[in-house]
DNA sequence: TATTAGCACTCCTATTTGTCGAATGCTATC
DNA sequence: GATAGCATTCGACAAATAGGAGTGCTAATA
């Protein structure tokens, strides 16, 4: 579609872009592309007209329209060595064996956001299809009690319990004992129902108080079930993109960020890591997000990146691309 | 050291302000103090060379000043009742029995910055002083467990390990029965010293794959140790306020409130409810912190809100103060 | 036919200028 | 001591101005 010195100007204007964030001028290429501004100036009207480029207003420089930026990705963009540096952070967390993935995800991201200065997302798994695997309770006062529900596939969640009334511990570990016969092996999502109709109707024939005890273990699987798993780095970084230099936009985005249900939309289903443009994204249509899945025993998370649409794709690819290599 | 008038004409400039963050006229105050703006101005220049009021240009109108704020704070400010509504909110937590009281802070200080639509912080009490009560390990795969840290005032932390060699589900838990013994009952900032010369000698005779499951446990409660425990709400409102929207400063505050020693530092010593006007507090000279102390089993946390020097301050004292009262 | 030089044109940016209104401080008077 | 009145100051806004960066177009050139 574009021939060769067409590229090259399509690439010129979206890694200058990038890197300036300011409108490129034709004048400005004259020496990479060996020819005369008015000879660019032609070229970039065609660029235009295919609507690759864009000015910011009558005589401007041009910048790269969202349709421009994804050209680039699919047809130009070719991935970039990474810096020793770069290289260097990242193995620390690889070589260190003792660190369980989700850990060594959570510490790459991480690093990520610090060398690129852009945000990260980790969106773990959800426990929702996990399986209980032990509950365990210990006493702290005669009527506060943590209790502790572990899954097959290691995540763990804790709960702080008032007792409204004195119980004997003796009763206690008769629930604990019951709930740790009959729930086991059952999917978090699942538990709240056995708990009612399998554990509730039994503990009542030989716990005395049994509407305090179950009602404190079924809070705390309700919470448990809730919970989510979101892990943002450099969510600040967002604030110091030039483009973002006024008010209304960053009180826009900070928002966003702060939104459960939008952070967890960016869950990713296909394979591979994918890019979304400005409003190929659902978070914001000045953003672009990158992201791609992992796996963890059989377990699905997505790890993602959030930054202008201005972002240096090529590093970025790469350095994901490293991860998920790494992480395998 | 004021007169009635001056009193009052201070208290309508500071609450004026505090409700439009604009510069108070002396002739919005005529009606309210019934005499002439030129008599209000008279005043206003008296009240200025003691220091309480300033101009934001040669003929602007008159904001508070930090001493001003101080001594409404001191000397004029009267305790604002609770609407029923701001109540309704607050008394569905007090009212759950089943809530552990830092539970029931972490919900309150989030209905609270809800309400005033300030920022709150709860930092809870250190575990460092904390007594470890139980070491748990339950293991997920071959190579993976999750040891369960519980100490004596109820704070849990578990970290999933991966052991880098096999090693046998029996010396696991001789290991783990061996910590239990040994180290149960010491404060977690002495339990990296006690693992290191109690129990490492002893497993290293009797355990075979010590080394691996000695430092995966260590890691796991210098971990813990290091963990600090902050919950902040609201922090995007401190965006939305008026005296905030250039993005320099905004980019200067969201700095602040991401750095964990800033966060840490607020911290409370002092007994009763203690306000730092501006310069008087350690985050930021633009802003207010109100902050006190809590008690929960002998340990101590702060719950602090933070917002404009422009605050309401009768409210939030009343709030805070309804807090603390409930939490007895 | 592709390239380029040259020029008119557009629009952004920054600075200046002027006007209006909202305040003030001061003075003379009540 | 309180007030009316007036000159004064300054911010906010709009209009005017100048400079510069960049474009599109046309005609000449290789």
């Amino acid at each position: 579609m574009l021939n060769e010195r067409q590229t090259e100007l399509l690439k010129l204007i979206v890694e200058d872009y990038i890197k300036t964030a300011r409108p490129i001028s034709s004048n400005s290429l004259c020496k990479a592309l060996n020819c005369s501004s008015a000879t660019i100036r032609n070229e970039m009207a065609l660029l235009e007209e295919i609507g690759l480029i864009e000015k910011t207003h009558i005589s401007s420089g041009r910048i790269p329209s969202e349709k421009g930026y994804r050209y680039y990705v699919d047809n130009i963009m070719k991935p970039k060595e990474l810096t020793g540096e770069d290289v260097l952070k990242l193995q620390q967390v690889f070589q260190n064996k003792s660190l369980v993935l989700t850990d060594a995800i959570s510490k790459s991201m991480e690093i990520i956001s610090e060398i690129t200065n852009y945000t990260t997302v980790v969106l773990g798994p959800s426990s929702q299809d996990n399986r209980l695997t032990k509950v365990e309770v210990v006493p702290i006062t005669e009527r506060e009690l943590v209790a502790i529900v572990i899954t097959d596939k290691g995540h763990v969640q804790h709960k702080n319990i008032m007792l409204s009334e004195n119980v004997e511990l003796n009763e206690i570990k008769q629930t604990v004992d019951l709930i740790n016969k009959l729930v086991i092996g059952t999917p978090i999502s699942e538990v709240s129902t056995t708990l009612e109709y399998e554990v509730k109707p039994i503990i009542a024939n030989y716990v005395k108080q049994h509407e305090v005890l179950y009602n404190a273990f079924y809070n705390a699987f309700s919470d448990f079930a809730s919970a989510s798993n979101v892990q943002m780095n450099g969510r600040k970084n967002i604030l110091m993109q030039p483009e973002f230099d006024n008010t209304e936009k960053i009180r826009e985005i900070i928002n966003k960020f702060d939104d459960k249900e939008i952070i967890n939309s960016i869950k990713e289903e296909g394979n591979g890591i994918n890019i979304y443009i400005g409003s190929e994204n659902d978070i914001d249509e000045d953003l672009t997000v990158i992201k791609t899945k992992y796996n963890n025993n059989g377990e699905e998370g997505t790890i993602a990146l959030i930054g202008p649409k201005r972002m240096e794709y090529d590093h970025v690819v790469t350095l994901l691309d490293y991860i998920k290599q790494n992480l395998e």
